[in-house]
DNA sequence: ATAAAATGCGGAAACGATTTCGAAATTATG
DNA sequence: CATAATTTCGAAATCGTTTCCGCATTTTAT
């Protein structure tokens, strides 16, 4: 259909034999020069391009990765993908992308569609649905390389990109207490999720290292439903004893929030202050500006592909050891978290 | 390395021939519903999966769709890329997807890497750099299905998804206007791009529909550099006559605005009232919260896969017809164009 | 009972590249 | 000048599918 010259036909205008021109585009050293140079030339007078899929087919490789996310319109992973992008055209690399809706299910389909070697390695992050991971086993299994990043999973002996979600958590719930906050909730995602799990690690040991109690109440696991979350919100503000400050794990439920404050007759920061890991640019725009956990997301896009490409180009002298990479966050005060 | 059994390899273990196996896992008529069997239950204990290029190779098609965008930190384009892998998924599709950060140089290089038909088909909104398009000539000459949304070029003849960019402009301009805005400044982007021509001309109908006169200053040709959109912004709003509305072409220059306005004395919407082309869900967490002009952008998206893939399955029964397809944005107002 | 047609499957070519092996042609060496 | 070494290139195999063509065998029609 949309196909052009081929390696042969290119080869019998030069009167030469196939195996000699693909020589040549090659800059193989069995070439001379002069030939190299007639063969380029009329590559490019006829326009031909290689076929990729031929090349891939006897390579057994496709130059091509495959990233899979859980969200789409969500900064911290538009970041990462520009990331990975950036990295990945610089070699050559194409990406295929899977948006998998935080749904478990399309997560398998996508997992079992790349079992074919449709392409040569995976990065991703695990949906908040995802609890049994024999479907991620088994890619692994298949020698097919994959690294996660910020959602990952231990079982999984690859190498992981984080970012320091206990401490930063911990400095979060911290920053809340030095505001004054005697009750703080911590609103997150799926509890097998690695992120949740770190970063209530992270507040607890805050609320704990001041001699206070948890309480399981003040701890909201959130679906990816905006509707749902700010009706779940809605009732932990409408409690009895609800919290005068939260820490939100992912941006959504930052947003959440503050739609939901705005059906209530409370206010940011004076009845609740408001912190959370967030990768938007608007966070300072917001009503009143968000205190943010901003991850470093387009390095972590990097590392990953940095460290794949090395692994796909250079298989004996790179592995993916079985190890987790911390890149720390920052977080920046605003508004949400003023003491007035 | 990540690969598994082959067709070949199946078939011994089934004692047939290749072509019968392959006839028997497409589900041909010419086999029996027994040897399918078989053959589909042997397949599946073996873990047989079909190589891709291999029937790329063969077939000569891929199962694959490029999409390329401007940008992907942008709730416009994320939501359009939902929008198409959503059909694309449902059909068994796969997409390579590329950023081209605005930059026409990107842009060419990642079409020029198309032309070997790594991809079936194309959807693609131009960069704002984008002036010459023999880049994008190229591809369509070569016969490779194209299709444009949003930022669209009326030179190739084929089908083009956009919103009603005239209209919008014109309504939006015109609701300023009825909010008592006396002079009213444009910001958008490049010169060359459909968008940008077409909200100027819905912008300046509107502006003459009053009497007034055009001022070519009011118009502000913004880059993809918010910095240099802040200062840009600044010299305007600290010119001697300064406007008092400002209708903003995509929603990235409406928060330069916001972020612009927080460094002066000015403040919205009592002395500068703001509306802008945006799908951002924040828009009402803004302080003040923005009127919008929000884009169809996941129906755009599933149109353009609807149509490609129907011409991609079934090339004889659809054409991509040199027509342009409108989808219409919808105005909700907010606090940015409050009169008080 | 025989011819015709349908059914079920196998052999081999083809897709377009890379690469192994080997053979000329050229140059160097004794 | 004869032989060895080095360049430079060609023939053919290969990757894993799909499909054209052919050939039995069985079923249906005459």
């Amino acid at each position: 259909m949309a196909s052009g010259i081929s390696l042969k036909e290119l080869a019998a205008e030069l009167k030469l034999a196939p195996s000699t021109v693909s020589r040549a585009l090659n800059d193989s050293y069995e070439i001379s020069e002069a030939t190299k140079k007639k063969v380029i030339s009329m590559a490019e007078k006829l326009n031909y391009h290689a076929n990729p899929f031929a090349r891939s087919l006897r390579e057994n490789k496709s130059k091509t990765i495959a990233v899979i996310i859980p969200e789409r319109i969500n900064n911290f992973f538009a970041q990462v993908m520009d990331g990975i992008e950036e990295i990945a055209q610089e070699h050559g690399y194409h990406l295929l992308v899977y948006n998998t809706h935080e749904d478990v299910e399309r997560e398998k389909k996508i997992v079992n569609l790349l079992l074919n070697g449709r392409a040569d390695a995976i990065v991703m992050s695990v949906s908040s649905q995802t609890s049994d991971i024999s479907h991620l086993m088994k890619l692994h299994e298949r020698g097919l390389p994959i690294i996660f990043f910020d959602r990952v999973r231990s079982e999984i002996p690859t190498t992981k990109f984080i970012t320091n979600d206990y401490e930063s958590a911990f400095e979060g719930t911290k920053h809340l207490i030095n505001q004054g906050c005697k009750k703080i909730a911590l609103l997150t995602l799926g509890k097998d999720l690695s992120t949740t799990k770190e970063r209530q690690r992270g507040y607890n040991d805050a609320i704990l290292s001041e001699g206070w109690e948890l309480d399981p109440a003040l701890t909201l696991y959130c679906s990816h439903e905006e509707d749902s979350n700010v009706e779940l919100i809605e009732k932990l503000l409408k409690s009895s004893d609800k919290p005068d400050g939260i820490l939100a794990s992912v941006e959504k439920l930052a947003f959440a929030t503050y739609q939901t404050v705005k059906k209530t007759t409370l206010s940011i920061p004076s009845d609740l202050k408001l912190i959370s890991f967030s990768n938007a640019s608007v966070a300072n725009l917001l009503n009143p500006s968000l205190t943010t956990i901003t991850q470093p997301a387009v390095s972590i896009g990097n590392e990953c592909a940095k460290l794949l490409i090395k692994k796909l180009t250079k298989p004996k002298h790179y592995e993916l050891l079985d190890q987790v990479i911390t890149i720390p966050s920052k977080i920046t005060v605003r508004e949400s978290t003023l003491v007035e």
